[in-house]
DNA sequence: ACAGGATCCTGGGGGC
DNA sequence: TGCCCCCAGGATCCTG
């Protein structure tokens, strides 16, 4: 599900109901996630105060105060809000967290439970148990870093594109919609790309992204953000799910093909190299 | 090195 | 109404 608009999107509505909060109580469903949550975890975290939350790709870190860091991941399905303590508990919930306002918590809903929830004494221990090398933020990632990084490979843009150790943060529909707008095929090899290519695709991933977290996020499905609002983007799309429907720019009927293991919709027409066109 | 498939789960939609 | 099959914003592990 959630990827990088969609967590941010999340992270920018608990901010000013979390940071500063203290945790009071904490109680968890018994259904395992991804990582197995600890019972340990929970006298670090009783009584801990927020100090901040902020985003990794598609993780949600949470520091704390003295020390900690909670960090969760929503796999497809993860919701994390912050709700009144009078709403009825939705099933899937698989941890809850009391905040000290008195009458508000911190609820991590999973429905397919692939996301996870995990404790840390820092972030450096952090990064060094998570088996995933993240790469950077699309935000920061130089034009040659990701120039080099497409001209040593020989896998298919969408491959390297949902990549997390090259680029942090682009999951399945944002990879879609970068390689629309970059007019780029995504079964194309990385090595295969002229620099200028590589470039317009790094440009396109920083505009949609950015397009897409200021409509906070899509909700095809389950998605929420931090407040429970679902996002708006979905009515953006310009080729994600728009299997069989013109494309916008040259009408032609948009494909959908399985790539790198995951449905991928493309222009046949206009994004070919322009060579082939 | 890389592709593809299976796996972890639940639920929704379509076909019959 | 029910059943079966396929599909889904992710990530990982195994095989060839």
């Amino acid at each position: 599900m959630p990827e990088l608009p969609e967590v941010e999107t999340v992270v920018r509505d608990l901010r000013p109901l979390l940071v500063d909060r203290r945790f009071v109580a904490i109680r968890t469903s018994g259904q395992s996630l991804r990582a197995q949550w600890e019972k340990t975890w929970e006298a670090q975290l009783l009584g801990s105060l927020v100090r901040a939350i902020r985003r990794r790709g598609k993780w949600i870190l949470i520091d704390l105060e003295p020390a900690g860091l909670l960090v969760l991941h929503l796999g497809m399905t993860g919701q994390l809000t912050v709700v009144s303590t009078a709403t009825a508990v939705e099933n899937h919930v698989h941890l809850t967290f009391d905040l000290d306002t008195g009458d508000q918590q911190l609820r991590f809903r999973d429905i397919r439970r692939f996301g996870s929830a995990t404790y840390h004494q820092d972030e450096q221990e952090w990064i060094t148990q998570n088996p995933e090398r993240l790469g950077p933020e699309p935000f920061d990632m130089e034009a040659r870093y990701f120039r080099e990084k497409l001209a040593k490979t020989d896998r298919s843009l969408k491959a390297i594109l949902l990549d997390q150790s090259v680029v942090a943060g682009v999951g399945n529909i944002y990879a879609d919609e970068s390689l629309y707008t970059a007019k780029l095929d995504p079964r194309r090899r990385g090595r295969d790309l002229q620099k200028t290519e590589a470039d317009r695709l790094r440009k396109a991933i920083v505009t949609v992204l950015t397009r897409a977290i200021k409509y906070r996020g899509s909700t095809i499905r389950n998605y929420v953000g931090g407040s429970g609002l679902k996002g708006g983007y979905q009515d953006e799309f310009l080729v994600y799910g728009r299997t069989e429907k013109p494309c916008y720019r040259c009408k032609t009927p948009i494909e959908c093909i399985r790539l790198a293991g995951r449905s991928t919709h493309f222009c046949p027409a206009c994004q070919l190299p322009e060579a082939r066109r």
